[in-house]
DNA sequence: TATTCGTGGCC
DNA sequence: TGGCCAAGAAT
């Protein structure tokens, strides 16, 4: 056990003053955003950059300002509106999620974190997440901006593993401060301090509250020896070619004949593949006569 | 557990 | 220029 496990204080007090001077003002961080502006900019921020995000937010929460909002519109409605934030059955996935608070808990997000968990596109960080951050519950809130703090301050390695480990869960709840209020307050410290300074590349550590204690740094801030994680290539992939296909239904007000989507990609075969998948995942609804639309179901 | 799933900006 | 990265979830 090192030293800032045995006495988690030492980590907690830095960062949460940190936070308290340098916290960016965003949106969703205000009173007024409320449980259901959290939910929103968590499935948005999901793989997807906080500048790229604002401007959708904003104009999501004007047009739908609660849960059955959205529950009372078309699913393609939502992947619309999503634009081109990425991975757009994050859309669908949202819209599901109103439609599911609207009918079980009465419009509301729910506070209860295995309510949240049973939602569709909320997975163990966004059910922490949303239970932290709206409703000020105590819960290990484990992001990819956290588990990098961990790995470097108290672990002493530059990089998490690929996936979140067992023995990460464990870490985070050991170090969770006892007190609610406080629990959620280093969630969101612990997660700026990742994403403002302990960076992934080019972190800038003489900014950092945690400088004197950081374990990776004390040992010399050693490079990474396991595996690379595994790059995402993207050109000439099917993920491009549905994002192609999507992008022309996204601008069409009317149903789009299949002669238009075909110019959204040269190869016929990966082409027919990709709009199947896009139709399968229910982003795309097949009408009569080789036409496409966004879902109206 | 390893893959799949968009998009764009940065160094 | 291009690999890397960005508040993950589902399968």
């Amino acid at each position: 056990m090192t030293a800032t496990e045995q006495n988690p204080a030492a980590l907690h007090a830095p960062v949460i003053s940190w936070f308290d001077a340098h916290a960016r003002d965003l949106p969703w961080r205000r009173p007024e955003a409320g449980a259901w502006g959290v939910m929103v900019s968590e499935f948005m921020l999901q793989q997807t950059p906080v500048s790229r995000v604002l401007p959708v937010y904003e104009q999501w929460l004007a047009r739908w300002p609660r849960p059955a909002d959205l529950a009372a519109e078309a699913p393609g409605e939502a992947v619309r509106a999503w634009g081109r934030l990425g991975y757009p059955r994050r859309a669908l996935r949202l819209h599901a999620a109103a439609r599911a608070m609207a009918e079980r808990h009465d419009g509301e997000v729910p506070r209860d974190h295995a309510q949240l968990l049973a939602l569709p596109g909320v997975g163990e960080y966004t059910a922490a997440a949303v239970a932290s951050f709206a409703y000020g519950q105590r819960h290990a809130v484990l992001d990819t901006n956290v588990r990098r703090v961990l790995a470097r301050a108290v672990t002493g390695v530059q990089y998490p593993p690929n996936a979140t480990t067992a023995a990460e869960r464990r870490l985070a709840r050991a170090l969770l401060p006892d007190d609610e209020a406080t629990a959620a307050r280093w969630a969101a410290a612990s997660m700026e301090l990742g994403a403002l300074v302990c960076t992934a590349k080019n972190e800038t550590c003489v900014a950092c509250p945690l400088a004197a204690s950081c374990a990776w740094r004390l040992a010399g801030k050693p490079a990474h020896d396991g595996p690379a994680r595994r790059g995402q290539t993207y050109a000439g992939t099917d993920r491009q070619v549905r994002g192609r296909l999507l992008a022309l239904l996204r601008e069409a007000t009317d149903p789009v004949p299949q002669h238009h989507l075909d110019t959204a990609w040269h190869e016929p075969v990966q082409r027919a593949r990709a709009l199947d998948g896009l139709v399968a995942d229910g982003l795309v609804e097949p009408l009569e006569g080789g036409r496409y639309r966004l879902p109206l179901g």
